[in-house]
DNA sequence: CCAAAGGTTCTACACATCGTAGAAAAGTGC
DNA sequence: GCACTTTTCTACGATGTGTAGAACCTTTGG
């Protein structure tokens, strides 16, 4: 269920990067590329994208206002790490593909990692 | 890159579970389901399908024996890891994907992850 | 209250991917 | 060389995605 085509990322991009739910055209302008603005796709195709994120339940929007409110239902944490856990548990052998995932993590994020579990045992 | 389709998922796991190296019978034997086997792919399918995961990078085959023998490059740990990786770096706040995807993993989980940070201290 | 502007849905097409497998080509064993 | 096995080539239908016009609906300025 990971399958998010080019557009529709570029769109939950520009919905995880802004603070309140944008409407189709506050979309729009925040994906047009300034170097070449005739590459910035039309608004229907904004709201088309946008209705199938919806169906696929990645977005949820406010009909009552009229230029409809789109806003992500998980936010890039979130979904990164739903992702993530999809993946894993798709794996048969779970500790093994744990393993192999802490062996290749940068120091940094080891360091990250540990506290974070360190955290959780204190809770 | 993560997309495999259903019968691409399907072969790779025989692969994985294999000992050794498989020719397209093999896998097109294992793949047989005893309560409906016209449900069994042709070989043809079969090796279509292998040829486009060699194309794509998840299998070689040895070109030399005449049944050619077809192998996954990764395991199915290792493949499982890169895919949480790329999964985690195509998120733009790693540390936060990081600690979400730590908050909602099992106790099992948390006390293997411990362990195997454990380890990676002490080399 | 009506027309224009703006917003939304419907419909549609091109293109890629994937499951599917026949036809044809290439290799093997006798 | 001939039957058999294996591989490649070609192709088709289904589905997903980017794309956007046409038609429909809503708001708003006059």
């Amino acid at each position: 269920m990971a399958g998010l085509g080019d557009l529709e990322r570029s769109v939950m991009e520009q919905l995880w990067k802004s603070d309140g739910p944008l409407t189709a055209n506050e979309v729009r302008e925040h994906l047009a590329d300034p170097s070449d603005p005739s590459r910035t796709p039309a608004t229907t195709t904004v709201l088309t994208v946008l209705s199938r994120l919806e169906r696929k339940g990645f977005v949820t929007r406010a009909r009552e206002t009229r230029p409809h409110r789109y806003r992500a239902l998980l936010s890039r944490a979130e979904h990164t790490a739903e992702l993530m856990h999809e993946v894993l548990s798709s794996s048969s052998d779970r500790d093994a593909a744990l393993a192999r995932f802490v062996g290749t993590v940068s120091d940094g994020e080891a360091r990250t990692l540990r506290r974070l579990l360190d955290e959780l045992v204190r809770r």
